[in-house]
RNA sequence: GGAGAGGUGGCUGAGUGGUCGAAAGCGCUCCCCUGCUAAGGGAGUAAGGGUUAAAAGCCCUUCGAGGGUUCGAAUCCCUCCUUCUCCGCCA
């Protein structure tokens, strides 16, 4: 949620910004809803002034045991009128309310111009390339030689779009969750968290995947309105709504190891072979919450915790700074990851990693106290995969390929795999 | 799932249908006193919003959430959420 002041005092400002993404934003409309508020706004509380002020001196009378009956016949009226304007009020609150949870956030300045994902911006490029004196297999014939990967199985269980992984490919994604997940909290300095994988609507509107995204969301069967969650940036990212952070205690650096559940509505035609795009698929997670003068440094900071996993796994990799079109609703900016794959011969989203800046933290009522200042104020907020732990697994197994069907896995994976250092069918 | 008891400010905890945004205590901040320490005295101390160029001031909202009764609700009624105790069930 963009910061309501800012759209009063500076709408052309917030519209020109967020035209950058391709969003047109009805200046006009929003204009004219907002005089309307102030009008309305003004009158209800001049008319809750009048009632609560009467209302008191019937209440002295009464304490004087004078008559109360005039003074109540006059009050009763003015009920009337109040209730009539609040109504008003309501429904012109509950349109800017609308509006305003469906506006994304305004991008940084250093956010590349671009309609979609071919107009993102490489910022760097590291490891090499593997090359093959034979034709690199893709992760499912790989999978399959190894025979601990049974996406037959999954549709039997379930439908299209899940896996089963038995044997030593279960192992090995068990082993790159807990590397992960290790890493980030002996070495980045994130706190391990184990969350609900269940959560309530407010939760998903604090984080900006309500209401606009819901399509894209599991929704279950229950007398509330209970979801799956899309990743664990959601529960992460919610521990601090409705709060207010004393300042030394920020940063705030949270990673949890969690499934995400996605329907991918409107993929349908996109990844049909393989573990790339699932309905479910396990994604350690970092997010941090942080001052508002911090949140840029943070970002990088961040994107090199999740790049420091792909270095550990010996992944070719490059960084893209995403375009203007390409940078999700909640974020300023964003970069992602994209790793290496042989048998696709090329990048491939691994990590996305974002700085929501005050965005999400509007929505869900997450402050701290600045000291300059004495008063609460909206922090900001960051998260990045770190990494995804299916397609982790699809880029071990693709960049680690042999000839003769055997995967060697990188060295920083052995102790996690019981000291197998090659996996073979 | 069944029965019962609760949800009040950073925390603990009072609260009569009317002057209650809410006693008191703790914590915190500032000041005074005390030659250190400890103790004592005084003042202040919720959040959100509107008005304003901004501030001051003024006003509105908030006592788990949402409805309702009433001139007026923390207080009465209804629904929901949630915490605790007991029973049942279960990992």
């Amino acid at each position: 949620m963009l910061d309501a002041k800012l759209l009063r005092t500076n709408l052309d400002a917030v519209t020109q910004n967020l035209a950058r993404r391709g969003f047109t934003l009805d200046s006009a409309g929003l204009d004219a809803l907002e005089s309307e508020r102030k009008t309305l706004q003004l009158k209800v509380e001049e008319l809750r002034n009048q009632r609560k002020t009467r209302s008191k001196s019937i209440g002295q009378a009464k304490a004087k045991g004078e008559d109360i009956a005039p003074l109540r016949a006059e009050v009763e009226t003015l009920g009337d009128e109040l209730k009539e304007t609040e109504n008003r009020y309501e429904e012109n609150q509950a349109n800017l309310r609308a509006i305003m949870l469906s506006l994304p956030n305004l991008l940084q300045d250093t956010v590349p111009d671009g309609e979609n994902e071919d107009d993102n911006v490489e910022v760097r490029r590291v490891g090499d390339v593997p090359t093959f004196d034979f034709k690199p297999l893709d992760h499912v014939e790989i999978g399959e030689k190894l025979n601990t990967l049974d996406f037959e199985a999954a549709v039997k269980l379930t439908g299209s779009r899940f896996v089963v992984l038995k044997g030593s490919l279960a192992r090995l994604h068990r082993a790159l969750s807990q590397l992960m997940l290790d890493v980030h909290t002996e070495q980045h300095g994130y706190t391990e968290a184990y969350v609900p994988y269940i959560v309530n609507d407010k939760t998903l509107l604090g984080t900006g995947q309500l209401p606009k995204f819901e399509e894209d969301l599991f929704k279950l069967h229950h007398d509330q309105d209970f979801y799956l969650i899309p990743t664990a940036e959601v529960p992460l990212t919610n521990l601090v709504a409705h709060s207010i952070v004393e300042a030394d205690q920020l940063p705030l650096k949270f990673t949890a190891h969690t499934p995400c559940f996605r329907s991918e509505a409107g993929s349908y035609g996109r990844d049909i072979r393989g573990m790339i795009r699932q309905h479910q698929f396990d994604k350690v997670e970092m997010v941090q919450i942080v001052r508002p003068e911090d949140s840029v440094s943070a970002l990088e900071e961040l994107t090199g915790h999740a790049e420091a996993i792909l270095r550990i796994l010996e992944l070719p990799y490059r960084v893209m700074a995403l375009c203007a079109g390409d940078v999700g609703a909640s974020a300023a900016r964003t970069y992602d990851l994209e790793v290496w794959l042989p048998a696709q011969n090329t990048y491939r989203e691994i990590s996305s990693c974002s700085n929501c800046e005050g965005f999400q933290a509007r929505r869900m009522g997450a402050r701290w106290r600045n000291p300059e200042t004495g008063k609460p104020e909206p922090l900001h907020t960051l998260n990045g995969s770190g990494l995804a732990v299916g397609r982790a697994m699809v880029a071990v197994l693709e960049n680690g390929q042999q000839a003769d069907g055997s995967v060697r896995l990188p060295a920083a994976l052995w102790p996690y795999m019981a000291g197998i250092k090659v996996l073979r069918g």
